[in-house]
DNA sequence: TATTGTTATACTCTATAACTATA
DNA sequence: TATAGTTATAGAGTATAACAATA
């Protein structure tokens, strides 16, 4: 209907709205992407799993992190303390996590998987890496450099600190 | 204080946590990603300008449509429509923009910034950009491909509906 | 029947404040 | 004093359901 014409390259992914200003804020560039991997975390993992997603996170990284603390999650995932207590509360009430004591710092708590939860950990991460090879049809090399260039802007977060 | 050797590509940027697969989850590192371009906005455009993300993301989107309706910005966004009235709503007490009624569907609004809105609108993108530039240290060559990568994914949206 | 926009409502996510125990 | 973890609470973000007006 539109008579005006519009570089196809600015438009907004659905909607065919234009936005050329908003393709120069990487903030806005992530929240379009996350619209797509959001929907195939949910179709792959909330609903058949049971496991959102920081709870996915939290869990596959007390899977590779064994003897980590919350505090370190907390700090790792820029989430405020209160939450990733209730956070571990549930993933415990599911018995896919343990909390020890400490033998060091009394005040400190210990994480470990179960055996259950490294294996929910596994299978949800096989099927997210699966959903998103097929839905996203990124060649090898553009996955390998997507991920480098994001971890390069997630470790701007070191400097300003 | 840790003996064990971790290669350090494969430590999240804060916390020190191995994070070996959830290197292969685009949605991780979207989020860790977002870590940094969501305190970005919050420093230069939330706090000071009083415009929440979405907001933001509205009000550029509109200046940049003229004759837009609530409809298409909902599905630009895949945000519920109820969702899109309340921010329309906001945006309009604030007289960033008007809302005025169709001609050809009267079911149907027309959207427009205000002057007011327009500058807002480009004052908050003038701040998002230069400060993402100056935090991120991205190459302009990588800045590039970081944005035809990440709307290559956002596009995958198109193709699963 | 389907779509546009609205109201009312509820749930999830995440934050702050205040507290206890330990360092 | 500072840190680890908890509890209670509040706010922002976004969803569903039900509705009115129009196509």
């Amino acid at each position: 209907m539109s008579s005006k014409s519009v570089n196809p390259l600015e438009l907004t992914p659905a909607g065919r709205l234009g936005e050329a200003s908003l393709r120069r804020v990487l903030g806005y560039q992530l929240a379009q992407a996350r619209i797509v991997t959001d929907a195939i975390f949910d179709a792959e993992v909330a609903s058949p799993l049971q496991l959102r997603p920081v709870e996915y996170t939290v869990l596959t990284l007390i899977a590779e992190n064994p003897g980590g603390s919350p505090a370190r999650l907390a700090r790792a995932l820029a989430v405020t303390a209160p939450n990733i207590t209730a956070l571990l509360d549930r993933l415990e009430a599911r018995e896919l996590i343990e909390r020890k004591a400490s033998d060091n710092d009394r005040r400190s708590q210990v994480l470990a998987v179960t055996r259950k939860g490294a294996e929910l950990a596994r299978k949800a991460t096989h099927r997210i890496v699966a959903a998103e090879h097929s839905a996203l049809s990124l060649t090898p090399g553009e996955q390998a450099i997507l991920t480098e260039l994001l971890h390069k802007v997630a470790c701007a977060r070191d400097s300003s600190r």
